[in-house]
RNA sequence: GGCGGUGUAGCUCAGCCGGUCAGAGCAGGGGUCUCAUAAGCCCCGUGUCGGUGGUUCGAGUCCACCCACCGCCA
């Protein structure tokens, strides 16, 4: 074991419809978990779901549930997706569980206790047919945004976090942690916004009631961003243990919601004494076609309709390949196909495919043992391959997914160049037959398991197609990216192609 | 308006501290093998490196200004 690894993504509004972008968010932090558990380290990977909040309430209320009811209800939109994903995710929190309330009311004491919580009054726009406090900027035309009626001044009691203490602190902390806000540019806008002056942020309501009650005066209830940050904690074991998986190590998150994950939550961790998590990682966002999603536009992806239609490799792999993790994409069913049939079907499927074809046309079936290797043939593919640990490794430790993908084509590119040039179906002496099938069995090994944090079903069978005869999934990475020649006697199987052809 | 970023082949983009840096992938055109999912492989790009002016023996690569986009904040 060579430690422990905490990965997060938000946990996801309860209430939403989940789309490509949860879905997006939760494969990255999929794959690193994969990633890490075959590199050795003991992996805790938490997703889940914030249900508190006035607009649960609303809804429940609509449909003659308790919030609760609700909540139960259509939880399960997430967690059958992750499913349908293969999301490998250790836990699943729910805000509203007994374990996050304790929690989240010892955070709350303990940063009260350093004097980093006092009574104040909260001052915004508000709409009262819609019961919504509404800041300036979302007013349009001094109107509320949702019903567009008349907005008026309206003032309640709330609590408030000191987070003005901690601008200092906060930018001594990034400083130190040069890595601790990604991609780059996002840090920098960080930087800027705090040192343009951090105001105290109120953090609980009384104007609706589902949610955890402030300790010691239950009219309030702690607002949205407190309690649902501390998720990360609870699941860690606080305050009971941490156990060893906090700090965690990142937190994936969407564009959206940097500010809560780099300033909020650090402040908060530091004014309770608790080491602030190592690193952010802010993704971009997807359009569809060209165009922002939107409920408007009908134009939100189904991920899981995506899967039906497409698999759930294929949709996974053109997550994290289509575009640098950190920017912003686009998807469209064109790019998707593209994609698979270019880079799934043709480079990779069909390579495996007619490795198999002439190990069974030439050798009956089982992988051949090597002799000697061509420095400029079979000697180029195995150090092209051993390149690969070091360049995967690194894209890998950065979230680089899209680096670590083009680096393994490149080496799936090389192999199908190398089937071309030692041109087995012409070669007459059997040792170098032999060598070359050979060497096309143990690239393709190798390959897979480079590939199966991605793609982990494709990944398992391209193993067993190749003959081997275990799971991915619990391999040391170091020891089976080695030239080993493990694939050595093994019994191929035909089977259906990796990557059917999108027509 | 303030701060930051970007502008390189049709498209998406690489190009570290200035001197084979004018590139890759995709798309497009041509050719070829036959093991393969009509897949693969090979060949083909004279692009004002946004504009102008500087620094330098020499600048996509540094500086100034300008233009166009984008992001954060207001």
């Amino acid at each position: 074991m060579k430690g422990d690894f905490y990965v997060t993504t938000p946990i996801y509004y309860v209430n939403d419809i989940p789309h490509i972008g949860h879905a997006y968010t939760t494969v990255a932090a999929d794959v690193l978990a994969r990633y890490k558990r075959l590199m050795g380290f003991r992996v805790l990977f938490l997703t889940g779901t914030d249900e508190h909040g006035q607009k649960v309430e609303k809804a429940a209320r609509a449909q003659g549930l308790t919030p609760i009811e609700l909540a139960d209800r259509v939880v399960t939109r997430f967690q059958d997706l992750w499913k349908k994903l293969r999301i490998s995710n250790d836990d699943f929190i729910r805000t509203t569980q007994e374990r996050h309330r304790i929690a989240v009311e010892r955070l709350w004491r303990t940063v009260r206790d350093r004097g980093d919580i006092y009574l104040g009054e909260y001052e915004d726009w508000y709409c009262i047919p819609c019961e919504n406090f509404l800041t300036q900027t979302q007013l349009v035309d001094g109107r509320c945004p949702d019903c567009g009626r008349e907005v008026e001044r309206l003032r309640e009691p709330s609590y408030f976090f000191r987070l003005s203490r901690y601008q200092k602190p906060l930018l001594e902390y990034i400083e130190r942690n040069p890595d601790f806000i990604q991609p780059e540019g996002k840090r920098r806008e960080i930087v800027s916004f705090i040192k343009e002056g951090l105001r105290d942020l109120s953090i609980s309501r009384t104007t609706f009631s589902w949610g955890i009650p402030v300790p010691d005066d239950p009219g309030h209830v702690i607002y949205v961003w407190f309690d649902a940050l501390t998720n990360y904690l609870t699941a860690a074991g606080y305050p009971h243990t941490q156990d060893g998986f906090w700090p965690a190590d990142v937190h994936i998150i969407g564009k959206d919601i940097l500010r809560f994950h780099a300033i909020y939550w650090p402040a908060f961790l530091l004014s309770a004494g608790i080491e602030p998590p190592r690193k952010v990682f802010a993704h971009g966002w997807w359009t569809v076609e060209g165009k922002k999603m939107s409920k408007s536009l009908g134009n939100v992806v189904d991920p899981g309709s995506v899967v039906d239609e497409f698999g759930v490799d294929q949709f996974r792999y053109f997550l994290l390949r289509e575009v640098p993790f950190g920017l912003d994409g686009d998807f469209s069913t064109s790019a998707l196909k593209q994609r698979i049939n270019s880079e799934l079907a043709n480079d990779l499927g069909n390579l495996l495919s007619r490795t198999l074809s002439m190990i069974d046309k030439y050798h009956g079936g089982t992988v051949p043992e090597p002799s000697t290797l061509r420095a400029e043939l079979e000697g180029r593919i195995k150090s092209l391959i051993e390149d690969l640990f070091v360049q995967y490794t690194s894209a890998m430790d950065r979230l680089d997914y899209y680096g670590a993908l083009g680096r393994i084509w490149t080496v799936v590119r090389e192999l199908n160049i190398y089937v071309d040039k030692s041109a087995p179906w012409k070669e007459k002496d059997p040792n170098t037959l032999s060598t070359v099938l050979h060497t096309l069995a143990e690239g393709l090994r190798i390959v897979g398991v480079y590939i199966y944090p991605f793609m982990p079903d494709s990944a398992n069978r391209l193993w067993s197609q190749i003959g081997m005869d275990r799971e991915i999934g619990g391999c040391s990475l170091q020891d089976e990216v080695r030239w080993t020649g493990k694939t050595t006697g093994r019994r191929t199987k035909k089977a259906e192609p990796l990557f059917p052809k999108i027509r």
